[in-house]
DNA sequence: TGTCTATAGATGTATAGACATCTATAGACA
DNA sequence: TGTCTATAGATGTCTATACATCTATAGACA
């Protein structure tokens, strides 16, 4: 009789799959894209069938077939009925997650970056309206800062954000003019809960001046928020960018 | 013996299932996704185990437990191992392509979905301008729908779709005042790529009166382009939405 | 009373088999 | 030569079954 593959205790030896306590349609997921990966299966190449990854590997069709679904829901395969299965090309979408970092998309278009430093304080006493978007029920300080963000010299992106300085330890300290911002905040917080909201607004006197636009021009903002259980801590960040500037995402696949 | 259901011929009839030509596990998400909607099965509940809704339904378990796993991918459900499925708060991560789908998430909300066609029309002589959107070199006939979305009488969104009838065959025949058309586009077009832009603009006369919102006011823009190589066919989705609305994710972990 | 243990019941994974559906193509036929 | 058709081969779905694993809990036991 036919066993399945038990998970913790004796693992079934199966060639060209790796041997750690994976389920087996993570494994053939794993096998999947280290070949995508390493260029043994080339972009938009037809990928073996199921047919003859079960019988290469050892496992059912049922098994192969959840792993190339989840890798073609993943976005890393293309399947056509009747056809066959092929390989995508790198990476197909972006999430909300990734838009608000906008130094790495400056940087991957091989333009200049440069961040300038509005405001850097602390808020002894922050008034009503913040504390409430802090879920806070009493007074406490809060730490700001106001970043502009150049591409080649020219404005494009208004970062503000609002701290609490027992979640973040020495945010005020940081190098603010490099690119790592965004990545501390990232690994400093123990992230539980993150919440982001798009929306449009139009610039205020400030924000058209610091982003080189017109008072009333229509911004787009990024909030995101993260913050942990019981709401004692909280990090808002707001993302104004200017119209001339888009955030998107582009898929470009097989050209036949 | 007994045999599975087929998609297009003789449909088995379940009881609470819709009978629309969708395949068993797609039904039994819509079904989730229903009672979810409309308050049956509250926040953080326990919804019924894969055995009960295996017999309440008259599928078999693999087929429940597709459906519930897919579910949970997409951050609907909550599953823990010897416990049981939890109902999870209200979104938890959407990418691009999910915020301009609106109307799975009015629905999802428990809001009442409606639609309201302004315009549907065939524009035999398109503008420079629109041909080139379409990146088309010679004059060709572009067809143009317009539609508001609205969330329980209060419009929340203007949906403006270009489309190239060589890709899109009978595209003005569509029920627009249902659901399906953003799904009618995703099956019918041989998706190839994909662009995805964010802008903010302020409201022209006609958007502001159709969106009950001021001239000026700024708009949430979601541009989503579609074409197959060569430009030979393309499919523009502008999404316009009022200020009253944002989009966005959140994700809320386990409350332990 | 407190601790340990067996177990019921839930989800997670894997297999084998059957049938459905789609596409490209070889081959029949006019 | 051109068109139609049957079919091979690929993916898509569904079922039935088996076993693995995890959690809460009832009940045995000290």
């Amino acid at each position: 009789m036919i066993k399945h593959t038990p998970r913790r205790e004796t693992e079934k030896e199966l060639p060209g799959l790796s041997n750690t306590a994976l389920p087996l349609y993570e494994k053939i997921k794993d096998f999947v894209l280290d070949n995508i990966g390493n260029g043994n299966w080339p972009q938009n190449e037809k990928v073996p069938s199921e047919h003859e990854l079960m019988s290469t590997l050892g496992v059912s069709r049922m098994t192969v077939h959840r792993a190339l679904r989840e890798l073609t829901a993943e976005g890393h395969l293309r399947r056509v009925q009747g056809v066959g299965t092929f390989v995508s090309p790198p990476k197909a979408q972006s999430t909300l997650i990734e838009i608000s970092n906008i130094v790495s998309e400056i940087k991957a278009r091989g333009s200049r970056y440069r961040a300038e430093v509005i405001t850097l304080e602390r808020i002894k006493r922050p008034d009503q309206a913040l504390l409430a978007s802090f879920e806070f029920k009493k007074a406490q300080p809060v730490e700001h800062s106001l970043i502009v963000h150049y591409e080649n010299d020219v404005p494009v992106q208004l970062e503000e954000r609002y701290v609490n300085p027992e979640l973040v330890k020495n945010y005020l300290d940081q190098d603010f003019t490099s690119a790592a911002t965004y990545d501390y905040l990232q690994h400093s917080t123990p992230l539980t809960e993150v919440e982001h909201l798009i929306s449009a607004v139009p610039a205020t006197e400030r924000h058209a001046r610091l982003l080189h636009i017109r008072e009333h021009d229509s911004c787009l903002v990024l909030n995101r928020k993260t913050w942990t259980g019981q709401t004692v801590a909280t990090v808002n960040t707001f993302t104004y960018v200017g119209s001339r500037y888009t955030l998107g995402s582009r898929y470009l696949p097989p050209a036949k």
